[in-house]
DNA sequence: ATCAGGCCTGAATTACTGTTCAGTTCTTGG
DNA sequence: CCAAGAACTGAACAGTAATTCAGGCCTGAT
């Protein structure tokens, strides 16, 4: 065999992968779902409509890679803020609030990867990527429990409660459409975080103030 | 002109045209939206696949209206349960638990109604079906706190934000799938009314008392 | 009984994209 | 520079359902 993979090449071939899951991505946030069609993305990613072919067996396992990548992202920006949190609420406070702008920041692409219909199964990574959302929260509220600051509840259902809460109120049909009015975003970011701390059962009164302390450094991520 | 719509005639066409939408809502019942398809619910209607557009122009006209069939239905028994509460905040909680036992009783209609992908675009009328109900919470939301009940808030964005708690916890595909115990079903609905009255600031304790309460009629529901 | 007119049928058409693959181009070690 | 093998191309293919429509059927007034 006279044809190796060089380094070089393994390189090459990463980027490739890379521009074409970029491509989808880009193309997702643009269009949604339905925007996500092999030609077009081939094109974008300045490669023929086979060869996209030569890194993804199918449209459904972009798709699915797709979901997985932001859904990754979204989990290391969540951890990222609720371990800056000093304590179990703050934290709780924190991830809802991280949650919130991101799903705000890139509405479309969020519909797209949570609830927009698309033509090939994604329910097995769509689920995947709840349950790991899900999970994250689900600790954070334990936490808190534990800590004795909320009451014992089934915290699994009420992270999934949350999050269907936060998804609904700023990236579904019905959200408001406010989409570059900072000071909107900022007062649907707290309106919709003191809903769910108060939701797991934070008082009124603690949960504004957890409310303003997680939306200072989230602040600039709404700017950005 | 020889030819006159008769009584008759007229009975006969509604009578069609009512089971074509039947037989659409019972696929969607059965396999979900991927099941609504024209052949097979001309089949289960008994007319041909063409007799369908004589009824319908489109696919997605039939289906609009399946959703806003079903729309109706659920928000009549909103209205039906939160007018026989006793006061503002039951009301709420009776209107809460009945969108709850509503969609757990028939999760696949409801997911298809709600959120499951079709390949025609049904986006207005979901949007209508949402607008109605969220309305209809929202209204009972701003009564609760027009009677002093509640802090005052923004009603429109807490009632979206407690339809998306319901319906990703219980149909959504993180809900648990614990479809024929009925004890669970009830656990279930009471968990998700407890935080949804907590989340738009109904204090625990009374949260508790009031989900008591407002099962007690749904009950019957669940078991049937 | 007759026929004018709408109603129904269901096979054929249409439209749309994901997927394939034979041929071409590129890369590497000798 | 050459041979071997991999990667890439993009036009052709294929599967799926919604939609159409020419012809037959039924209904109702005369």
């Amino acid at each position: 065999m006279v044809y190796r993979r060089t380094h070089q090449v393994v390189k090459r071939l990463a980027a490739r992968r890379s521009a074409i899951l970029a491509a989808a991505r880009d193309s997702a946030a643009e269009g949604g779902m339905a925007a996500v069609q092999i030609a077009p993305i081939a094109v974008r990613a300045n490669v023929a409509a086979g060869t996209v072919y030569r890194y993804f067996p199918s449209k459904a396992d972009l798709i699915s890679e797709l979901i997985a990548e932001v859904s990754r992202d979204e989990l290391a920006a969540i951890r990222r803020a609720a371990d800056a949190a000093p304590g179990p609420s703050s934290a709780l406070a924190a991830a809802v609030t991280t949650v919130a702008v991101h799903v705000l920041s890139q509405r479309r692409l969020a519909w797209g990867i949570l609830a927009e219909p698309v033509d090939v199964d994604v329910t097995a990574s769509r689920l995947a990527s709840r349950r790991e959302i899900a999970g994250e929260i689900a600790s954070r509220i334990d936490a808190a429990v534990r800590a004795g600051h909320l009451p014992a509840q089934d915290t699994a259902l009420a992270a999934t409660a949350l999050l269907g809460a936060l998804h609904e109120a700023l990236v579904g049909p019905l959200a408001p459409d406010n989409t570059d009015d900072p000071g909107r975003l900022r007062d649907a970011v707290q309106t919709v975080t003191l809903l769910a701390l108060r939701a797991v059962g934070v008082l009124d009164a603690r949960a504004r103030g957890l409310v303003v302390q997680a939306v200072l450094p989230a602040k600039v991520l709404v700017g950005a």
